[in-house]
DNA sequence: AAATTTACTATACAGTGTATATATACAGCG
DNA sequence: CGCTGTATATATACACTGTATAGTAAATTT
């Protein structure tokens, strides 16, 4: 035998590929991805995945991708699932969901935070859209918290115009905002990444359930220092 | 020829495989590592570092454990370079060389946050001796100023007695201080890694020299919010 | 019906960590 | 000095990885 006849093929093996990818991801853990251990439960040979993917680097770009759509659609439900006039409730909704979405997907946030993958690095040009995307709650959010002028930014440092370009990047892919929201949406962003990467990491275990006290606290720092009145 | 004679082997060779390896991470990065590459530079063959380390595991812990032992050398030299009555001057003198440690070895940091070796997960018990003395300078700070008065704490979340336990290991390697001031110096070391870990990543790239401005306004809101007076 | 493209298999290569067996150099002891 | 035991290395081999190449059968197009 050869090549099955197409009648047992599996039509969208692109995708059924990356659900064995995922499947393996949870059970095994992030470094343990193989392309051949994907080929044998598909029970196809490893080149035959180079079809779809041209290299095994592409196959886990492809993964990142899939995980950052998720936590930006995770994201953008919390935010939208509130009441357009409640501000900061809505900022209190995407950061609760942002822990919830790690807690629920360790795997997937480890693969976008951490760099399990022996030899992988981001490209970064690919993966910026659905990056920037998984943060645009919070920085729309945050905008509107500016248009509002409940944004409290004393003292905060100025972006520095040598450095605007790099920001004009996020900007065509998350929005049309203003470069403070977005440097206030990156700092909240550091904080709450703080917390959930050392609590996914296991690095933080004395506090309530999973840390979730903590965080709540946290949380509320944000509101009191960046939001007005 | 089998075994070269004593006089042409290198006595430290403990030493000389482990510097090898760091040699080899910050040149090819932490995910690179390999013993057959370490073997060849030292011109050894690769079983022959299982005479040193049983596995590459180990190997890997050892090297995680000199990086935490660097970080809390550099953790604790900047405390101590400052008079023991400027409490507050202390606590910014440790988080500035906080990122500092991470941007001149970010191979190292990478190594101990991220998990960038395949199928490695570090033994806790073993680590954690040198991973708490790396933060016993911070809580050492915070706890003078839990002593002093000085700490701002309203409304910290409570240390849940069933997680007390998970306190008492730390404890026994970092110090017998308060619980409370463990708790705050957690969390801001998890503000600050925030920041320097995705600094660390690229992923922070628009604020003055890399990321320089934002981690100082963080160092202020801290100590604006955990310090009284 | 013939040609072309697609989608796979088969095979092979260089790399990895590591288990096993083996040989030598050295230390200690008679 | 010679013998023995152990530490320290080599040699070899196994199973695994990603991936390059070649070939073949099926499906599609002409």
């Amino acid at each position: 035998m050869v090549r099955p006849t197409l009648k047992k093929q599996t039509p969208n093996l692109k995708e059924v590929i990356k659900e064995a990818a995922w499947k393996q991801i949870a059970e095994f853990g992030a470094s343990a991805l193989s392309l051949r251990a994907i080929a044998r439960e598909l029970k196809i040979t490893a080149p035959a995945i180079y079809n779809y993917f041209p290299s095994r680097d592409d196959l886990v770009t492809a993964l990142i991708i899939d995980a950052y759509t998720s936590l930006g659609d995770s994201q953008i439900e919390a935010r939208d699932a509130l009441p357009q006039n409640g501000i900061s409730k809505r900022m209190r909704a995407v950061g609760l969901a942002y822990r919830n979405w790690a807690n629920t997907y360790p795997q997937r946030y480890q693969l976008i935070f951490g760099t399990p993958i022996p030899g992988y690095e981001a490209p970064l040009m690919e993966v910026l859209p659905s990056a920037a995307r998984s943060l645009s709650a919070l920085v729309s959010v945050v905008e509107q918290l500016r248009q509002a002028g409940k944004l409290n930014v004393d003292a905060f440092p100025k972006v520095r115009a040598e450095y605007k370009e790099s920001f004009e990047i996020w900007k065509t892919h998350g929005g049309d905002v203003d470069l403070l929201s977005l440097s206030v949406a990156m700092i909240i962003w550091s904080r709450v990444h703080g917390i959930v990467s050392l609590e996914i990491a296991g690095s933080l275990p004395p506090f309530g359930p999973s840390g979730n006290d903590l965080y709540l606290y946290e949380l509320d720092s944000i509101a009191n220092q960046f939001i007005k009145e």
